[in-house]
DNA sequence: TAGGCCATCTGGTCCT
DNA sequence: AGGACCAGATGGCCTA
């Protein structure tokens, strides 16, 4: 469960990448690199004779390297910013998100979550039942505040700051049928209310 | 066409 | 010394 976050540290195995990724980096059409490396090797070796001290050569190829690096880097980020996504309640006739919507959204979604254990929090002290601990686990167990499954916000909260949205009774987010809720909300729409919340 | 988003390159800085 | 991280610059693609 949490090892989809646990793992995304850097440098890790998860998102392990190869030395082939050039090819995939350039899903959006970009990439004039190599063009452009091969125009300069060319214009090296046509220049005069041996232009390229050993010592440049030794820092091009570093440079190169830290390219190379920086890449994947970039590529473990995006893998870590996917695997977010896939968490989040998504619906299919919805774009994809962006980089700052996903992380919006993300920090919302974690919001209403702690509102959520919260608000069950408080019943459950109201009716004598046992309290609820903030677990992991009760994102799983927590009841649904309300029947329609989107009854509360953040207007009566004490402490809150986000926005007031619904997003309750998460369950498992690999169940995207569960988050029919988000869409309840008139005024938000799934997308508008992901980067409205600074 | 302007603006948003993105991938990549690059040089600097910090850490091991 | 080399790698990780970061931020700025650049250029391409897409959409309103």
């Amino acid at each position: 469960m949490d090892s989809v976050f646990s793992d995304t540290d850097t440098s890790c195995d998860l998102f392990q990448h190869t030395d082939d990724e050039d090819s995939r980096g350039s899903v959006r059409g970009a990439s004039p690199q190599p063009d452009q490396q091969q125009l300069q090797q060319k214009k090296r070796r046509r220049g005069r004779g041996r232009s390229d001290s050993t010592a440049q050569v030794v820092k091009k190829n570093r440079r190169l390297k830290a390219n190379d690096r920086e890449r994947n880097r970039m590529h473990n980020l995006n893998d870590a910013l996917d695997a977010l996504r896939g968490v989040l309640p998504a619906f299919p006739d919805e774009t994809k998100l962006t980089k700052i919507e996903t992380l919006r959204f993300a920090h919302n979604y974690i919001w209403a979550l702690s509102e959520t254990i919260r608000i069950a929090d408080l019943q459950a002290g109201k009716t004598g039942d046992p309290p609820l601990l903030l677990s992991p686990s009760l994102l799983v167990e927590a009841p649904s505040p309300g029947s329609d499954g989107c009854s509360w916000s953040s207007s009566g909260s004490s402490s809150s700051s986000s926005p007031a949205y619904c997003a309750s009774s998460p369950g498992s987010p690999s169940a995207p049928e569960d988050y029919s809720f988000l869409q309840q909300v008139p005024v938000f729409g799934f997308r508008s209310f992901a980067p409205g919340i600074y």
